[in-house]
DNA sequence: TACTCGATCGGA
DNA sequence: CCGATCGAGTAA
């Protein structure tokens, strides 16, 4: 019997590749554990990377803030903040220490939207600086699925067109494909 | 302290 | 298409 669930450990995303955490997270499983013990899965299914100070689209773009510090914590530490006034958004710090850089998780099976996302996992920025572990209650998995070639597809980012062209065409944003709906059988009738 | 704007969403 | 809603960043 092969295992087949696996907490996958921060360090995962510790090499500077933003782009390459990015695209391997859709397929894995974003699990949260609540007070009452009560443990919930969903399939991540879209996601996007936010690389370094010199993305225009990036938060760390306007520097080492107060708010930005998150983003130059080690890789596996959530950065959740307030979008318009409202929505709070999940990220993932990924790379070196130092390094800003984070994948914005924005859709889950069934989950379509950031804000959405958070809302659906009662995620707020409680989260933090916390780290994608048991410990927080928050973490990754791999459940085993195989995500075949061709099965994740990369687009431009969302809502960053105030960064320029050159940062906002990006083909940094990577959607996972919903599932190959059930094929109908043509209705026949036979002799 | 004043002002602007945003990695969004739901409703008109 | 527009309003909600509020904190970060910037200028003063």
């Amino acid at each position: 019997m092969v295992v087949m669930s696996r907490i996958l450990p921060t360090n995962t995303w510790r090499s500077p590749d933003t782009v390459a955490h990015a695209r391997s997270l859709p397929g894995k499983y974003l699990v949260r554990r609540f007070d009452d013990g009560r443990v919930e899965a969903h399939l991540i299914t879209e996601v996007e990377a936010y690389d370094g100070a010199e993305d225009l689209a990036c938060h760390a773009s306007k520097g080492r803030t107060p708010r930005t510090e998150i983003m130059f914590a080690p890789a596996g530490t959530w950065y959740v903040y307030l979008c318009y006034g409202i929505h709070e958004l999940l990220n993932l710090v990924t790379g070196p220490r130092d390094y800003p850089a984070a994948v914005l998780i924005r859709g889950l099976q069934s989950v379509t939207g950031p804000g959405r996302v958070t809302r659906a996992m009662g995620i707020t920025r409680v989260f933090n600086g916390t780290l994608a572990a048991k410990s927080s209650g928050l973490w990754i998995e791999d459940r085993g699925l195989f995500t075949p070639p061709g099965a994740i597809t990369a687009t431009r980012r969302i809502g960053v067109d105030s960064a320029g062209p050159v940062w906002s065409q990006k083909p940094w944003r990577f959607v996972l494909a919903e599932a190959a709906p059930v094929k109908k059988t043509t209705p026949r009738t036979f002799r």
